[in-house]
RNA sequence: GGCCCUAUCGUCUAGUGGUUAGGACACAAGGUUUUCAUCCUUGAAGCCGGAGUUCGAUUCUCCGUAGGGUCACCA
């Protein structure tokens, strides 16, 4: 085999978001399909900063970018900190190259400069939206073109006007109408290349085969192939990504509304294999029955054959369920952990509470949860609104024990206080026991489940042993008291 | 408004010119459990509509409908 044949091209995707501010679960995704496929392939993977408006830049951003690709295990070849033989990875230092292709395309005739205020432009697009026609520049472009002297912003002559055709890998034949052509701008007249101009570039001198992009590029995408047919540039591979819609499905997942910063999701307990398996399976799955894909999976198993033309809601629950998946494959250490960073802070105060308490009762908790949040109920202390001294008591209550009223449940915590307060509070089992005579008496579920509410004020918690464990004697008892004072009012 | 894209349970999806249209989340019922949860069993729930092609369309074609995207010196 001939190592020297071009058609056998290392395969390169690049993720490029622009620094204007945090990641979200969209720009995720997209970056995950772009860095699966490389990997699958050996391919390249380059992680680009397009921060061609300063305007918009907002500071931190490449960190916070990096910071959360990191986190989820997306790692690069190249990147902001770790430039190739190409150069930089961050556009704003890549200025020397966009002039060079912008001043061969006005060499050749195919760019020239605006002469339009701002204002002449605003009116031509006004008239087109009151005549209900699509604006079009090159309607309006000067007759004679002037030399380009870098203050004027540079436009693009399209080099033939037509309706454009072409293949995207997941959508198959696309095409658009030829008022999707236009004399776009190149580079602004602040000198920074547009968008438009500079991926071309880039992606053209980093060797980028396939560009993996949400599908509101593809109205765009014969003004970009007018730019390549411009620069003589080879197309590249498009790989066309259905959007992630908000869980109402009522449009596409944005900042705007409901999008949360992707390390939102770190703070709030989610594990990066459960985000990673849960994205991965938005717009993409491999036609098997699996659930559950470690990145390593994931990478076998990518193909671009596989990704949805049709766009997916993004569903909680279901990053919920996953997520509970990777909590309960955790290793017990690990498992210890999260608990204990998840506990109020005010546990690992209480005098008998310990580490070694702790870890006695993780299969427990880890058992009951799906995100850290859920970790501190039932340990929190404080004025309790006790659901069964409220009016709705019956509706909320009743349906589980079989007490017609708060009242009755009294005198058997009252009970249980004197016995907790003679019991050995070494292990949970020493603490049912001291219980268990008199809840096989009165009722296990007449005991237990007044006892579990009064310790937690909640519906749902922990079991009351695994409370009363954790907070030990002297807040259990003190939490019982509170209780029935409450329930004698 | 022009142009473009998309369409299987509520949600993520599998699948086929002939299938009892499969799985998962969520939901419901039952069992285990002192509650919730976990676990087990079961259930309900879907091919957007109309033509055409065909012996036969959820699947192919066309037309609707609905949803989404895009028409920047933003990416």
């Amino acid at each position: 085999m001939d190592l020297k044949d071009k058609s056998i091209k290392k395969i390169v995707t690049r993720f490029a978001p622009s620094p204007t501010g945090f990641m979200h679960i969209g720009g995720i995704r997209t970056a995950l399909f772009a860095f699966l496929f490389a990997r699958k392939n050996n391919g390249t993977f380059i992680l680009r900063i397009e921060d061609t408006d300063k305007d918009r830049e907002v500071a931190g951003s490449i960190e916070h970018i990096q910071e959360s690709l990191t986190w989820l295990g997306i790692d690069w070849d190249y990147g902001p900190n770790k430039p190739g033989d190409f150069g930089s990875c961050i556009q704003s230092e890549r200025l020397p190259s966009y002039l060079k292709y912008a001043k061969q395309l006005v060499e050749k005739g195919l760019a020239y400069p605006d002469p339009y205020t701002a204002e002449e432009i605003a009116s031509f697009r006004e008239k087109a939206g009151e005549e209900k026609r699509p604006f079009l520049y090159r309607n309006h472009r000067p007759k004679n073109l002037l030399p380009w002297d870098g203050t004027k912003p540079l436009r693009l002559k399209v080099p033939e006007i037509k309706r454009y055709t072409w293949q995207d890998a997941v959508r198959g034949e696309l095409t658009a109408g030829e008022e999707m052509v236009d004399d776009i701008i190149l580079i602004k007249s602040d000198g920074y290349p547009t968008y438009n101009f500079a991926h071309i570039i880039d992606d053209y001198e980093m060797g980028v085969t396939h560009i993996m992009r949400g599908d509101e590029f593809i109205s765009s995408t014969p003004k970009f192939l007018s730019i390549y047919d411009a620069l003589g540039f080879p197309y590249p591979i498009f790989v066309t990504l259905p959007p992630i819609l908000r869980d109402d499905r009522t449009k596409k997942l944005g900042k705007r509304d409901g999008a949360k910063d992707i390390l939102e999701y770190r703070s709030e307990g989610y594990l990066p294999e459960a985000m990673i398996n849960f994205l991965a399976l938005i717009g993409w799955n491999p036609s098997t029955d699996q659930e559950i894909f470690s990145t390593p999976d994931l990478i076998e198993a990518f193909e671009i054959a596989k990704i949805q033309k049709a766009g997916g809601a993004f569903n909680e629950e279901k990053l919920l369920w996953t997520n509970k998946q990777y909590l309960l494959a955790m290793s017990d250490e690990q498992k210890l952990k999260y608990i204990h960073t998840a506990l109020p802070k005010e546990v690992l105060d209480y005098p008998q509470f310990s580490e070694e308490r702790l870890k006695k009762l993780i299969p427990t908790l880890i058992e009951r949860i799906h995100v850290a949040r859920e970790v501190a109920d039932g340990f929190e202390s404080g004025e309790f609104d006790f659901a069964f001294t409220t009016p709705n008591y019956e509706t909320e209550l009743l349906k589980w024990k079989n007490d017609p009223s708060s009242e009755e449940a009294l005198p058997r915590l009252e009970k249980v206080t004197q016995l907790l307060a003679k019991a050995d509070f070494s292990t949970t089992d020493t603490i049912k026991s001291a219980l268990w005579t008199y809840a096989e008496e009165t009722g296990k579920g007449k005991v237990f489940w007044p006892l579990r509410v009064a310790l937690s004020g909640k519906i749902q918690s922990p079991d009351p042993f695994t409370i009363a464990y954790i907070v030990g004697k002297e807040e259990t008892i003190q939490r019982i008291k509170l209780a029935c004072d409450k329930i004698g009012k």
